[in-house]
DNA sequence: CGGCAATAGTTGCATATACAATACTTGCAG
DNA sequence: CTGCAAGTATTGTATATGCAACTATTGCCG
């Protein structure tokens, strides 16, 4: 009865998908919070940390493009990672901008969460089923290259 | 040169499912933003009267249960919506509990946004593709049940 | 009726998020 | 060299999020 096409009529989306996103978020979000907080991280900590110790030291500007996030948000969210000594910054090579670092200390804490960051990860692949968790990385992976603004690719001129 | 194993070796999630939603979910929530901003609300608040809307008259508690989102979240989410005057909150048949509601002008406002949620969430089926959507939304669904806590389901004893 | 567990909502605290506005540098044009 | 545009980071403001602690009611048990 919701059908109200014969024939051949294409599918459509339904409902919101900003909403639907968001609730998994929600949802998600609590299993690797409740893992990584026996660690003191929450799981954006742990993500941060994690582009920190891959990327090198690098400029506040670059590591929230290569988390594509908001540079504000990056400014804020260093903040208690600062506070507790695992990351540092300190004066970058251009006046005006700085370097973020991972410390030994944040090595350390970084190292010890990732044990809590598996047990998460499993509890979500045992939940959801391997083959599900893959099709949805794809998935997700997929979209952000496509809503990814496309940035000038080449360095012509 | 990453595949370690000559044969038949089943392919495992890679990564960190939590960050993936985390990205998708601040790049899909902006666009749905830029366009609900024009109508002054946010896509969760969007959501949120959407909620009242269909599910009429109703406690703080069952509106958080029903959206699967912390009460604490619900009560602070509801002030500026409450403060502009779209919803209402009345004292609720418990002495304990309370009652919320859709204004008229709660209504309209949601009227209104409701066009430019359409375009939103237009502009994202085309940058995805309506096909890429469905699947996600499938996925989405399916997870969201899968990692659900089940309730007693039953009224047994 | 008196006390106490259960229920419902809010507040305290900490983090996450982004846009707009601001501060500070740098670099270049004149 | 001066001044202004461009680049880099931070701060102001507002919302979103959840856990823990707290307040207020209700309802029941004795």
């Amino acid at each position: 009865m919701t059908v109200k096409s014969p024939v051949t009529e294409k599918a459509r989306p339904q409902g919101c998908t900003n909403y639907r996103i968001r609730q998994l978020m929600r949802q998600v979000s609590q299993f690797y919070d409740a893992e990584l907080g026996q660690a003191g991280l929450k799981g954006t900590q742990y993500a941060l940390m994690a582009h920190v110790i891959q990327l090198g030291p690098l400029r506040p500007g670059d590591l929230a493009k290569a988390m594509k996030m908001d540079a504000s948000t990056l400014t804020r969210n260093l903040k208690p990672l600062l506070d507790a000594g695992w990351l540092s910054r300190s004066p970058g090579p251009d006046g005006r901008s700085r370097s973020i670092a991972i410390t030994d200390a944040g090595r350390d804490k970084w190292r010890q969460a990732r044990e809590h960051w598996k047990r998460a990860q499993q509890r979500i692949n045992g939940m959801l089923g391997e083959d599900r968790v893959m099709a949805l990385h794809s998935l997700i992976d997929e979209s952000l290259d496509l809503l990814a603004p496309h940035e000038p690719t080449g360095a012509d001129s």
